[in-house]
DNA sequence: TATGAATGAGAATTCATTCAT
DNA sequence: AATGAATGAATTCTCATTCAT
């Protein structure tokens, strides 16, 4: 039906408008007329403004998590695990960037409320992140494919490594270099033990 | 006197809440209340709110222009300036939270405007990193000192990895790991070369 | 069938809401979703929402009408007829306070306008009541039962106490004290003729 | 200073439209108007429009309660206590109608919140009006002016009239018959001792 | 009879900014 | 240098009502 269009067209629009002037400085009407839709519409779909953020976080991390579930689980070494991590969250930031840039505009003012969804959310999701992570070095470390020490820090710095990257890659303007390769090459070097 | 007292006030005033809840979500009203002044002595004060903002990035980053400036230019090693640089950040991000905060709260959407000063300024301190970092790169590779290729990939990997652990250390609840030992050291591996 | 069903059961509740809430701050939508219909079933069985206020109040005075009417003819005494319509009063308001604060609750400000139908059927009300405390007290002055005058002013001023005590009766708060029999007696001696 | 000026007239519009159409009929952008002010006004001088509400009621006992200290302490009889009672609130119905249109109007619905400023400062001067009563009727009792019993159901009873003569005087058209003298004859009549 | 979707009109409230002093 | 008073322009949100089915 025309419904589940136009809520679908209000998230969408909402999404990008989110992303390119921040939550504050999207007006709900704004959102409305570029959907196409009266205001009231989105009172009609929605619990308000907030609400719409909401729903579009919960689905932005939806899709993220099965994006990392989908990540094979069997590999011929584990740095190839951390390497396809790295490239699956380039692949975001190039195929989904709205989304990424939703986050990284609107998170850090919302993260100031402790209780919101946004702050949850986005927790739990680093969490996860620093378990994949944290695992793989392990299993290298005991096989002796890697040499990667203390395990826990080294987790978080693969994490910032990403989330740097991410965030260039969305906020740079037309960025040009692709330096995905030289990336995964610069940890290999770091992580990999040398014979 | 008072007159520069109460400006100073204003900005303190200004940057807490700007890097706290974001520019959108900080009123006039509220800043000048905290302030312990009233509204229209902002406004003989300043053009208007953007130009407290515009004011207090500038302050940012001539400050930050100092302490980039007062990194020691003669090192034993080119790593060592690598190395001084991330502790640089690591140092700015503890004990001004505020100034780093502020920056990461509102330029993204601030960055959607093209000629605003905040992107501007920027843009060019970003600039100026990279070329610390390329100079370092090329330096320590003429002279054997390191194994690092190509340098501009790795320029730009290093600002990453750089500006995530300051995302992550602004940003985090109360981060207790010190893990700035193991990303200088993982750094070094990546790219020291090996005999 | 399930229409007259449903049909009452927006009229019931819509009564208690007018009554505890006022109609200007009651919703089409509140009526709807306490009478576990949809908006449009509303206006499918009602002109809009001050129809259903209209029709609440017709019926609330056809019913108190018949009470009225309901009322023995004869007596023996005309002050008889007097305490009977206090005791109704009293008796309506134990017994279907919803109804009675609707009118409290709203009509003053529905009075504002002259041509409504509250106005005109109120006014319509409280002349029967004149009437029929007038034709009591004649009768009773006439019989020499009473010493009652001037009569007209005499009417509306037990109009009054009828009205003081139907008020406070619904408006305050669990009401303990049953001065039923002092008010009847309070009027027994400023009426009845002293012998 | 003009200040005062406008914020009284702020008032005054408010109690009138309050009165006359009901404090949820009366929107902020017509108190503005009538006022000869603009809405962000009202927001400058009051917290919002519960705010002025809460105002007006509060300067109305106020001002209620001055009236009622006032009334003669030293009477040469009980009764006459009670009949100056009776008097001042058919005064106070003649000359400020508003202000008492004003509580019959909105206080129904107001009063659903217990909480609510409005029934606290209702119930603490029905408390006052009773008590002012029963003083009467026991020290008229024990001086063998008044055969009144029992006080407590009296005083209520009292209470009830006078309500409703208020009531009556505020709401109905332009009522051209005097009754005061006879409401108090009937209390007379009723309340002192025969001998 | 019944409803999901939709809206025009307007409501309360906020805010950056200015004016008169 | 400083402020109390004031406002134009928005902003989020609500509500009675209607339409297509």
């Amino acid at each position: 039906m025309m419904a589940k269009n136009k809520k679908q067209k209000i998230i969408n629009t909402a999404t990008k408008l989110f992303a390119t002037q921040g939550f504050d400085n999207t007006t709900t009407l704004q959102i409305a007329k570029e959907s196409g839709v009266t205001e009231p519409l989105l009172y009609y779909h929605f619990h308000g403004k907030e609400a719409i953020f909401t729903e579009i976080i919960k689905n932005i991390f939806q899709e993220y998590s099965s994006l990392l579930a989908a990540l094979p689980k069997k590999t011929d070494t584990e740095f190839e695990k951390i390497s396809n991590l790295i490239s699956l969250h380039i692949h975001i930031a190039e195929n989904r960037p709205d989304e990424g840039r939703l986050i990284l505009a609107n998170c850090p003012s919302k993260l100031k409320n402790d209780s919101h969804t946004c702050q949850e959310i986005i927790n739990r999701q680093q969490n996860i992140i620093i378990s994949y992570l944290k695992e793989c070095l392990e299993k290298g470390n005991a096989s002796g494919e890697l040499d990667a020490h203390p395990v826990d820090h080294l987790a978080i710095i693969l994490l910032c490594l990403i989330n740097g990257i991410l965030r260039k890659k969305l906020l740079g303007r037309k960025e040009k270099t692709a330096y995905e390769y030289t990336a995964i090459e610069f940890c290999r070097r770091a992580l990999v033990k040398r014979n």
